[in-house]
RNA sequence: GGUCCCAUCGUCUAAUGGUUAGGACAGCGCGCUUUCAAUGCGUAAAUACGGGUCCGAUUCCCGUUGGGACCA
């Protein structure tokens, strides 16, 4: 039997694309499950839209997804003999030809065409010129493609996803496979590559189904084997469109920089359109991924990108860090004087650490322990409880607080305020109290926030707000 | 317009001829709780439609409808 051998070929002509990100994960998956070898190549050859800082972005993205490649980079613009050799091959078993045919006339034809109600393709008027002929047009100048003699028969292939697969090539027409002796088009380059890099599975996405037997006829023209094709259903959009750059999150760039953790995206990645056999458990690592992939799972429809789904699973990979690797994971995220005090830093992340989905919102959630925010007085109120009684339960506290000279700390805090909530309530005790360390209708206990915050701190916050209220009591 | 692909809760999916159609996210409710979060428990929610085949169809076949991709 043949070695696996699977492929990732993404196009530099942009960050990496979480369609692109999960096609490669599919292909490790596959490749790593059945000890296989996975390559990386880089489709380069339209030099109008590729750029190398693109290609960059996708090798560092892949890279901390945690998809490692084991062959490559390799690059089709460094692979131009390669083609050129195959194509010359080509012409002289005449199954390719220079057409002259200019962009407008072809267009006129398939308006025509389409009007008619038939598959526009292309009709075959160059493909009698004689090869002498055409060659010498060509080299004189004169703009021209290369074409393809698409045979008229009718192509099945066995998708390992879908089953049988067949297609009517008379209705292709004979295609451009080549600009140029130099310039070889996606088409015949793919088929080009994927034989000589001895690819055994191409595990790719939908949108590339009907290439399949125009690339199956390029191989029999060219005497490769076909290897065996898998079809990866696409990601939607809430409408059910192919995710588009216009309106939706698509690169992996953007993911990590709201501050997505690449554990949680590989898993949630892995897991649309696909469901391992064993278990209904959702929360899996890559060694159990790899471990339970099998490719006949994939689902055929596609899969709507959930970002609420992914936002949970997110969160509970934040929450399974200790707050040490988490403050080298935020720190992109924050302003440089909180990472300052370190130690400060960490007590921050264990309290708000249940309380992010993504990186981006911890400093929203932590502001307030830098910058006590302006609010109202009245905010200090709890439920029903009057504006006196508030200021009554705040002095005590500060009264209580401020006679503390030993140690400071959560729990000793918390062993000064709790018996005074015995008699007085916890809600009209705690509710100020946390309010006025706070600023905030919603933040974690007031207990915490002092240890944090420290005696003067929190000293100097209650007594603004006694302040508050004592001019709103005026 | 042509070709191809697809169709289970709002979403991701399980169940490949026999289940009260299961799980997860989101939603809703309750508990814990000063608030938020976390967490526990509970609840609502689906086989697109119409024909077959079969004792029996989510499951197999055909059609319809709908969605999508590709070619331009």
């Amino acid at each position: 039997m043949n070695p696996i051998r699977v492929r990732l070929a993404p196009s530099p002509t942009g960050s990496l694309h979480i369609g692109t990100a999960r096609t490669g994960l599919f292909n490790y998956l596959f490749a790593k499950k059945l000890g296989g070898t996975f390559v990386l190549r880089i489709e380069d050859t339209d030099l109008e839209r590729s750029e190398p800082a693109f290609e960059k972005d996708i090798l560092e993205h892949l890279t901390w997804l945690g998809l490692s490649w084991d062959e490559g980079p390799y690059r089709q613009s460094e692979r131009l003999d390669i083609y050129e050799k195959y194509l010359i091959q080509l012409f002289e078993k005449g199954d390719v030809y220079y057409c002259f045919c200019r962009e407008e006339e072809l267009e006129i034809e398939r308006q025509e065409m389409m009007t008619r109600g038939v598959a526009p393709k292309y009709s075959g008027r160059c493909s009698h010129l004689s090869r002498e002929q055409a060659e010498q047009r060509a080299v004189q100048g004169e703009s021209s493609v290369i074409r393809f003699r698409m045979p008229e028969t009718r192509i099945a292939f066995e998708d390992m996803i879908r089953g049988k697969v067949e297609f009517d090539t008379s209705l292709f027409g004979d295609v451009v496979i080549a600009k140029n002796v130099r310039t070889p088009l996606y088409n015949f380059a793919v088929v080009v590559d994927d034989f000589e890099m001895k690819i055994s599975h191409v595990i790719r996405g939908e949108d590339h189904i009907s290439n399949t037997p125009k690339q199956i006829a390029l191989q029999r023209a060219l005497g490769f084997t076909t290897p065996e094709y898998a079809h990866l259903p696409l990601i939607l959009d809430k409408n059910r469109a192919k995710l588009s750059k216009r309106f939706n999150a698509v690169s992996i760039l953007e993911y990590k920089n709201s501050g997505y953790l690449p554990e949680a995206l590989f898993n949630f990645i892995a897991l649309l359109g696909w469901h391992p056999s064993i278990s209904d458990a959702e929360l899996l690592t890559q060694e159990e991924l790899i471990e339970q992939f099998d490719i006949s799972r994939v689902q055929k429809a596609g899969a709507i990108f959930d970002i609420e789904k992914l936002n949970w699973m997110n969160a509970h990979y934040v929450k399974e860090k200790t707050p040490e690797e988490l403050v080298v994971l935020l720190t992109p995220f924050l302003p440089e004087e909180w990472v300052r005090d370190k130690e400060k830093l960490v007590a921050i992340i264990s309290l708000e650490q249940e309380r992010m989905k993504r990186f981006s919102e911890f400093s929203d959630l932590a502001r307030f322990f830098f910058d006590l925010p302006e609010y109202e007085a009245q905010l200090l109120v709890w439920k029903t409880m009057s504006l006196e009684m508030a200021e009554d339960n705040l002095k005590i506290v500060l009264g209580v607080l401020g006679a503390y000279n030993e140690i400071w700390n959560t729990s000793a805090v918390e062993t000064l305020i709790m018996p005074l909530t015995e008699s007085r309530g916890r809600g009209e005790m705690l509710w100020p109290l946390r309010v006025a360390l706070s600023g905030q209708s919603h933040s974690p206990g007031p207990f915490e926030i002092a240890g944090i915050l420290g005696k003067e701190d929190s000293i100097r916050r209650i007594e603004l707000a006694l302040q508050k209220l004592a001019a709103l009591l005026m």
